[in-house]
DNA sequence: TTTCGATAGGAATTGCTATTCATATCCCCT
DNA sequence: AGGGGATATGAATAGCAATTCCTATCGAAA
């Protein structure tokens, strides 16, 4: 066998969390999450979506597939007007990353704790 | 906006859980923990890749790659013989298996803490 | 009232990942 | 000695998801 191609010290354990249905089906995928805090820092999905290295087009249909699925709107759109238009979160959208933040916090925290007995088991 | 698809009453937390390099490379994809937990189960790699409904060539080249990049055998091959050939984990993945069970079993326990608190919110 | 830039969304294309295919090797058991 | 079934691995193909491309629409500001 070849040598390694990483150091066992450099090792990180990494999650991605997400909504789903009972069926396994993605409601909020991770990377909406993502999408939404951008969104919410810089006020355009465009500028969202740059921000996040993913086309326009594929932001755009992530964020309406989540609302279909969630039955409510993430975002307030604004066409036209100045600097073209803008996206706002929803009250329900901060809601949503309020309470994702929350759970990413106690995820963080387990993962915190395990990691050097982890790192201990896998060398 | 049409009716949503789901019910805001079924929905779930799920998360993915892996292993990997400050480059973000996946060194143990969770699609891998799974895998070995099959072969420990079926014994044989070829058995646990149908159990989990994957081309044994994927299910080769994941653990094929896992342990380059870890640098140690996840599994014990051998070809020919009894049954045709047959794999075994390696103790080093028993500990694996057993750090991420642990690990899991927390990220479980915390998901299921903020279960009702994330339900409530983004109703 | 014209312009500018973002939202909206269909359609074609690209690009990656997994499957499928093909072939070789190994070795216990009969 | 040979058969059978799993490991081993490259090469081609299929499947899917994201990007790219295009064309519309909207409305505040100049």
């Amino acid at each position: 066998m070849k040598p390694p191609r990483s150091s066992k010290n450099d090792v990180f354990l990494r999650y991605k969390l997400w909504l789903a249905a009972v069926s396994g089906e993605g409601i909020v995928e991770e990377s909406t999450y993502l999408l939404l805090k951008a969104v919410r820092e810089k006020g355009s999905l465009k500028a969202a979506a740059e921000h996040l290295n993913v086309s326009y087009r594929k932001a755009w249909g992530d964020i309406k597939n989540s609302e279909e699925l969630l039955g409510y709107e993430l975002t307030e759109k604004h066409r036209g007007g100045q600097g073209g238009g803008k996206s706002e979160l929803t009250s329900k959208a901060f809601n949503l990353l309020e309470a994702y933040d929350a759970l990413h916090r106690k995820m963080d925290a387990a993962i915190e704790e395990a990691y050097q007995d982890f790192k201990e088991k896998i060398k």
